[in-house]
DNA sequence: ATATTTTTATAATAATATAGAATAAGTATG
DNA sequence: CATACTTATTCTATATTATTATAAAAATAT
């Protein structure tokens, strides 16, 4: 058994046992890849996948679990050369995080600045997506860790550390009745059109929920995945805003007034979403505190220990979340 | 990077970093392991092992890590192969099952003639020893799976199942003043020598302690590591013995008389002691099951999925275990 | 139904990697 | 300081792996 065979079934099981396909993605040969793995079958004395003349049909029962392990053992071999990494020369490497464009535009410039003025030989990459995108990426390995408010949880094979809790604001314009509004409820709200987020982004379930409890319907006319989006189409007068309170600022959105609304939503929490049995560099581990300042190496570490979502929930049990 | 120059490296780490006897114990050329070793060592960039001139002298800290990551990738890949003989032909294959003589001569027999109805085709290796060699050869992966009553917390790797409860009896002479005695206690006994096990065998620290506890000191003669020598000795009328009751038998020992003294010591556990993160056959499972119903392949699997001892308490809390 | 495309298997060959024997060269030990 | 022991080096034989070209089977389109 060769590491480069476990590669082979590993990835010929992603590319939808497309042997070709997966040759040119390694760039190597088809023959190679065909070759080895008829071999590592012989060796194993049992077939991975099922074969319907020339074509890979599907992956046996006993492949189904080869090819899992496969994954487990290829992982730790990732873990191996992350760990001379880290003894090599540990202020180099390379660090990619996926995250939303709430995050990566309110919250996360501080910590990049802090970041990068400490470690300016780690190549720092960042990916913009949904928020289900982002957890499948960590899911899969192609980030070293994502961060969101939404769709960590879908990923059984991510460990969740919450960060912060937030809750939202409404936006509107000066001139908007709701301006001067001293006491905002749900039901005057529901009466104006309202513009935010899109189901799936920055905690609009909850939003969503709220108005269902009550038994109000929200005129949602306009949904962006972005508050600068949602700022701009409420400077335009379309409807109310309501986006994450960290996305206003006074300053640059003076057109605009912000009224607190965390006495109508349930606040929501972000995370930072892990691949369970990674090795973390050091200037992950940094980058995650300076990030959310409560979670400290010998916590993470406990965290990545854990194998259930329930054993995390009752490890952050006692940890009181900062409030943005 | 190569299984092969994984495996070298955890073979050397376990050899006193001997290239010359890790060579010799593979079958293989010292050359060819020196080789391997620095070529990885070139491809991660980092030193696993430190030289001093021509010798290895010790494992660096990046060494250290590393070999740990590359035995757990040496043993997912003994899961493969585990896998693919399941698949291959379930009722083929191998159980080695390490013991102590208390199991092997009066728990197992039929447990073991039952298994080998079952599967013929499986060889099944039993090897005796200490608790201490036993629970090391199972912690080591040289045995499937660890039988004994103590001992086996000694190694964080094992997951301990609890089989069955059991206690002691005095063993003596028909002739012997206990043998008509209808109320034993401590105090009594304490007036006789003693013929018992040896110490770290078959719940030999619970006799002590019970003793210990209400301030006697037991007049200890003679200790045997099982209960054919302990018996032999009684019969001599060297001393009173006191042996796991499941090791009398009033027809083979006819000339003893047992009384029953689980109310004076703490009943033992007998557990089946498993290594972490191993795949297990499904022969397996069934010997697990015949040697202790209540251990089906599903509270086995839970089991195998606890990370700490504390896991396994709570797993087995509401377990009723029998009594022998 | 048939032609075309896509895909894997086979075979021959080239490139590379691995292991082994002999030996040199460095430590450790008494 | 000599001896035993251990690892490194070199060279060579063997084994493994990848590649190219091509055949053959299946899927898809016409």
């Amino acid at each position: 058994m060769k590491l480069q065979q476990l590669k082979y079934i590993w990835e010929v099981a992603r590319h939808d046992l497309n042997v070709s396909a997966t040759a040119e993605s390694l760039f190597t040969s088809q023959p190679g890849i065909s070759k080895q793995i008829r071999m590592l079958e012989d060796e194993l004395g049992v077939q991975i996948f099922q074969r319907s003349g020339k074509h890979l049909t599907e992956v046996t029962p006993a492949g189904i679990a080869i090819v899992k392990m496969a994954g487990e053992i290829l992982d730790k071999v990732e873990n191996v050369r992350q760990i001379a990494d880290e003894f090599s020369d540990k202020n180099r490497g390379a660090l990619s995080v996926a995250t939303t464009h709430t995050q990566a535009r309110y919250m996360l410039p501080s910590v990049i600045s802090e970041f990068i003025g400490r470690y300016p030989d780690v190549a720092l990459h960042v990916h913009q997506g949904t928020p289900v995108q982002i957890s499948e990426m960590a899911s899969k390995g192609r980030v070293d860790l994502a961060i969101a408010t939404e769709a960590l949880e879908l990923f059984e094979n991510l460990i969740m550390l919450p960060c912060y809790r937030w809750n939202r604001s409404v936006i509107v314009k000066h001139d908007h009745p709701l301006a001067n509004e001293d006491k905002l409820t749900l039901e005057k709200l529901a009466e104006y059109p309202i513009v935010t987020y899109v189901f799936g982004f920055t905690g609009r379930s909850q939003l969503d929920d709220a108005f269902n409890a009550k038994g109000y319907v929200p005129k949602v006319v306009f949904t962006a995945a972005d508050a600068d989006v949602i700022k701009t189409y409420v400077k335009l007068g379309i409807g109310v805003g309501i986006v994450a309170s960290m996305a206003f600022d006074p300053e640059i959105d003076n057109e605009l007034v912000a009224i607190d609304a965390s006495h109508l939503f349930e606040a929501s929490t972000t995370k930072i979403g892990l691949r369970r049995g990674t090795f973390l560099r050091g200037y992950m581990y940094e980058f995650i505190e300076l990030f959310a300042p409560h979670l400290n190496k010998v916590l993470v570490d406990e965290a990545l220990k854990t194998k259930t979502s329930e054993e995390i929930e009752q490890l952050f049990a006692g940890v009181e979340l900062p409030f943005q």
